[in-house]
DNA sequence: TTGAAAGCGATACCAA
DNA sequence: TTGGTATCGCTTTCAA
């Protein structure tokens, strides 16, 4: 549902070029006002030292605030880089480095805003670190192996994975090669270094919630089989119900998507009033909310007819229409956190594989009726 | 609505660390089974040219199947080269040649799901041409300085912009370091190389369809003030109505969020009745699911008291609740289109700016009323 | 058809 | 405190 064939169609294409005059504004005068650059090749540290009247290694050495360097020198030759606009080539610090740099993200399908959410925490706090996102997957699917093998090739620090489980073979490929990966929001299988939410916590959290409201009833709508994120979930939530004396809750197949939790909701819709649970659980808040959208086509209402909770937080479940009760992951701790194991590792000294858990937060929102008072 | 400060809370940790026999397991008896790794060093061109006691040049031509070098040897080298693990070092490769393979990508927020979709096809069609994106930004706001230098120091062969008109840094920083451009759904002021969805051209033909639907009084939701894509939008869309004999539209401030077009929504659900607009023109389909939210909210029935109209086509809007009557732009084939444009002017050799349109299609869902059919 | 050698740009080691 | 120089891994002349 997400990438569409457009590409055969619509090629429908106007081209308007631009007038000759502005075009040759923009390729010969162009400005280096703003940004000055040096006519033909980029200054370097070479050329720079040449202007300078000094080895290269000297400007190396001033240009990272040597202390062995004279002040004197070292602004001189700070004053000569910026007036040139020297900018260092990162390509040849990382092939004399051995560090690139470069961080790999490998993202799930978008169809689920959580992903995005992520990469926008990704991206800032890569910046706050100085490091570089290489965006090497955004979708369902596996991972494509050439775009894998561009792990090995720039050489990069470490890889950053979130997607639920089809990420594998970027996984196999760190291991493999030495590149530390920390998982965001999934717990692996295998031995490895992640951080997630307490996914358990969190659905015993939701299903107490649900239990202290009088609901004696809830279902599930699961995530994708393969994520340990949506099992944990579902498992400690059903065995909380069942701990409290009642019936292992129904489960109904989902996914990872709005129209996976809204065929849900239909089912459920369409479930005789005395099967109907009275209360939801999506292992997700995108599949809580087409959950909610199915009922409420159906003519059920929520929280009257039937409770919703959710899982994620995502910024799209605090809105309307759902104004979704849910357990909220801390999702830039969660980021900020998997940044600073991946930092530790590309250190170069080995160290355990660890697995942090972040508590996420019941956010109390419109979606759960309260049928028997506290007290 | 979507960076919450979820940093500074939620630090309750637990630190799980695995058993140190299982640790070991990882950090030491890595298994080279699925991808050989040579112990200690990465094999490279040389290591490759010893072992098979030729020179580092004829193993480099080898692995590209340069025709100079007899089959034998191309061949024997690549079995090498595949049994040992190689990988080439982008890093190197790019020092010397000049030309590093990345791509930048600029993103707007994440806040509008559009976003996020051509973020996932500029994966795929990145993949396709053998590139890799570099994330240099996502999010409301300008990009850092210290990001937009990346694109100098790693020596990005392209960048792809497809943020509003808030990375306006980046985009000259490519101007004046000869780094090619390619906005994305957004026609520059400036002078540049862009592919957009016509917007002028969508515009009037969801005017034209609300007219021909008998629709008197559309009202429009403002996208960001300082986008061309909105503002082309609202413009075509009015003058389409005041060419058919009809007031100019009113229009609402907006933004580029689903809260800006509740609250639009909100202040129209709030206009006397008489004031009311008969349908509203969102220029961006989370804009115009923002509004429909409200007006619901608000008790106004979309589309019997109401019809609503959006612009985009994200996934989204397709579905329940809302199966938004829309003009879809073709993301898939601007994204591919954007790296076209991109791949001619990384050659080298300078090529004219131009600006790409692309027709949109609008999609007729259940969001507009038709009280006037046709004949 | 293959080899030797010169860089690409930056860093780090060893001298001075 | 600074200068040479080797080196990172690969590509690319220029010779053979």
């Amino acid at each position: 549902m997400s990438a569409k064939p457009y590409f055969e169609r619509h090629l429908e294409i106007k081209v308007k070029e631009l007038e000759p005059d502005h075009a040759d504004d923009c390729t010969l005068k162009r400005k280096p006002r703003d940004f000055p650059r040096v006519s033909g090749a980029r200054p370097t540290v070479s050329s720079l030292a040449r202007l300078a009247g000094v080895a290269s290694s000297t400007v190396s050495r001033a240009l990272k605030g040597d202390e062995r360097i004279s002040p004197a020198v070292r602004r001189r030759i700070a004053a000569l880089a910026a007036e040139a606009g020297y900018t260092p080539n990162a390509l040849a610090r990382g092939l004399v480095g051995g560090r690139s740099g470069l961080v790999g993200l490998v993202l799930g399908p978008v169809s689920n805003p959580i992903y995005a959410e992520m990469m926008q925490e990704a991206v800032t706090e890569a910046e706050r670190r100085g490091l570089r996102l290489m965006l090497l997957h955004a979708g369902p699917g596996p991972i494509e192996d050439s775009t894998a093998a561009a792990l090995l090739q720039y050489r990069m620090d470490g890889c950053l994975i979130t997607s639920a489980g089809l990420s594998s073979r970027a996984a196999a490929i760190c291991a493999a090669n030495d590149v530390p990966v920390v998982m965001l929001n999934r717990v692996p299988k295998l031995h490895a270094v992640a951080v997630s939410c307490d996914n358990r916590a969190g659905g015993e959290a939701l299903a107490l919630h649900l239990l202290e409201t009088g609901h004696r009833r809830p279902a599930i709508i699961m995530g994708n089989a393969d994520t340990s994120t949506s099992l944990e979930r579902a498992e400690a939530f059903a065995t909380a119900l069942v701990e409290a004396g009642l019936e292992p809750p129904r489960r109904f197949p989902g996914g990872a998507s709005h129209a996976a939790g809204f065929a849900a909701g239909q089912a459920i819709a369409g479930l005789p009033a005395r099967e109907r649970p009275d209360a939801i659980f999506g292992c997700a808040d995108i599949l809580a909310m087409g959950a909610m959208d199915a009922l409420r086509e159906a003519g059920l209402r929520v929280p009257e007819d039937i409770s919703v909770v959710g899982f994620d937080g995502i910024a799209a479940a605090a809105a309307a229409p759902y104004r979704m009760t849910t357990l909220s992951v801390p999702l830039s701790a969660m980021i900020a956190r998997g940044f600073g194991l991946l930092a530790e590792r590309m250190s170069g000294i080995p160290l355990p594989d660890e697995v942090v858990l972040l508590r996420g937060t019941l956010q109390r929102r419109g979606t759960v009726r309260d049928t028997q008072p506290p007290g």
